[in-house]
Parts: C-alpha cells; sequence; structure tokens
DNA sequence: AGTCACCTGATT
DNA sequence: AATCAGGTGACT
C-alpha cells in the first residue's frame, strides 16, 4: 500500500492517537523483519517508554520515544500502524503489539510481512537513513534540485523516480500519475531530459503528492478501512487497455525494472 | 541495470 | 495452478 502519501496520513493520525502515551508492554507477534535485532529484543527495548512524536522520512516511519529511543518501521508493501482502543483486540494481520498504559494499543499490520521494525538510538537514525534522498514535500526540493538530481542519472525517468535515492517517497503508482501529469515517457533517461521537462515534472510530482495526501488522510481517518484505500483518482496506473482521458489513446503496460509502468503512448513522449 | 528473494493473499 | 501486487536489498 503505502507510498508517501499514505505513510503520510498514517503518521498524521498516529500524532494524533499515540503521542504521549506510554507503552507498557510490547510483543513482536511473528518473525517479521527485524535483522539484525531479534523481535525479543525490540519488544523489550520499546517497553517502558513515553511515545513523544512521529517523524516520517520518505516510506519510513519514526516513533520517537523517550530515554532517546526510536522504534523505525518501514512498511514495504503491505504494513500499517495505528491505534485501537482495547489491547485485547487482536486485528487478524497484526505482527505487533504495542500496549498503551490506559488500555489501548498501537498495532503493527502487515498482511505480506515485508515490512521492517527495528529499535536505535535517536541520535543514530539520521545517519541511518543518509542514503535517502531529498523530501520532495520539503522547500528544499526545488525544480533546480530535480535537475541536478536527474542530470545525474542514466537511469529511465521512472525507475529514477522510484530510486529512493534521489526522491524520498515515490512509489509506482505516484511515479507513474505524476509522468503522466508531465506528458513524460517513462521510458526517457532523466539525464537527457531538457530543463522545460524537468520543470514540468517537478510541478507534477509535488502536485501530485499533495493532492494523494488530502485523500490519503480522508481515507485513512478510520485506520480499519485500511483496505478500501483506492480513492485517488488514477490516470494510469493499473488502467492498461483503457483509454486515456486526455488523448483516448490506449494506455500501455510495460516493465521497467522489474516492475510494471503504465503509460499513455499518445500524450507521454 | 537487471533478477531474485523476502511473504501472503487476491485474481486469473 | 499460475501470476500478480503500491517495496527494498542483496545478489549478479
Amino acid at each position: 500500500m503505502p507510498e508517501l502519501p499514505e505513510v503520510e496520513a498514517v503518521c498524521r493520525r498516529l500524532r494524533k492517537d499515540a503521542v504521549g502515551s506510554r507503552i507498557i508492554a510490547a510483543r513482536v507477534m511473528r518473525p517479521i523483519q527485524t535483522k539484525p535485532q531479534t523481535p525479543a529484543h525490540v519488544a523489550k527495548r520499546v517497553a517502558n517508554h513515553t511515545i513523544d512524536a512521529v517523524r516520517r522520512r520518505g516510506k519510513n516511519i519514526l516513533v520517537d520515544l523517550s530515554d532517546g529511543l526510536t522504534l523505525h518501521v518501514h512498511p514495504r508493501m503491505t504494513g500499517n500502524l495505528y491505534v485501537i482502543a482495547d489491547h485485547r483486540l487482536r486485528p487478524v494481520a497484526a505482527r505487533a503489539w504495542f500496549e498503551l498504559q490506559d488500555g489501548r494499543a498501537m498495532i503493527y499490520e502487515d498482511r505480506r510481512v515485508l515490512g521492517r521494525i527495528q529499535v536505535h538510538p535517536t541520535s543514530e537514525m539520521e545517519e541511518r537513513l543518509e542514503k535517502t534522498g531529498v523530501e520532495p514535500l520539503e522547500p528544499g526540493f526545488t525544480e533546480e534540485t530535480l535537475i541536478a538530481l536527474a542530470r545525474k542519472s542514466g537511469q529511465p525517468v521512472k525507475v529514477f523516480l522510484m530510486d529512493q535515492r534521489h526522491l524520498a517517497g515515490l512509489g509506482n503508482i505516484y511515479a507513474a500519475e505524476a509522468l503522466f501529469e508531465a506528458k513524460i515517457n517513462p521510458r526517457r533517461v532523466a539525464r537527457q531530459l531538457s530543463r522545460a521537462r524537468l520543470k514540468r515534472l517537478h510541478a507534477a510530482i509535488v502536485g501530485v503528492l499533495e493532492r494523494a495526501v488530502q485523500s490519503a488522510c480522508i481515507a485513512y481517518m478510520h485506520p480499519d478501512r485500511f483496505q478500501e484505500a483506492e480513492w485517488f483518482p488514477v490516470e494510469v496506473y493499473d488502467r492498461a487497455g483503457e483509454r486515456c482521458r486526455r488523448c483516448s489513446k490506449t494506455i500501455r503496460r510495460i516493465e521497467q525494472g522489474g516492475r510494471s509502468t503504465y503509460f499513455c503512448p499518445g500524450c507521454q513522449t
């Protein structure tokens, strides 16, 4: 599920629901990926600390705890983190469970179990995420930022956009949607795009992500409705064989870097 | 730059 | 039964 907008929605919800609460017990129920830490280690270290803040870095969720610890959650494909009203409830796909002092619980749910949870000193987090690229919704992401990054990359622009070392948070859907909005063919090499096109792409990335954050926040108000969070009006993603709403040509699906790419061969040039 | 592995579950 | 999935990291 989550790309930047969904992770952002999860974080905003957690800030309301979880900040200020104390974790009194924790359990990592299935051996989700905690390497090189063990699930028991994660559970033990997190217990008896208060949730001080929730931050997002790309698709990473950082739950800052008292005493200088940070719970680092990467939801990968199907992870979700949210608070439930009664700690005794067990959502079907719950993989980790953090009992809060007031009787609620923060749940990490992950159907595919591809996500990762680790605990580290807060002071180490910046260094651990240093390879993570620019935040596309921060003021530091300008047209010139994108131009400079693109100049260094010989990758197809769609692959470039999804590479978290350049920009942090774009995934398969929003990369495809931004390229559609900017009218750029996903196979074009990043370095060879004109400045004018990159400026268009910059505006498209910011626009698509901002709209998606708004939608995601509405869709995620209710944590258990997570599955239904398919509301963002996609133009190309998963629409192979259907008509382009802009030029009425047929949307195509191709493979890039082992992933599906959807685009309109008529207006993305 | 490409392929696979990590997992489960939905869809063909 | 086979294929696909909104992600990443570890391999060629």
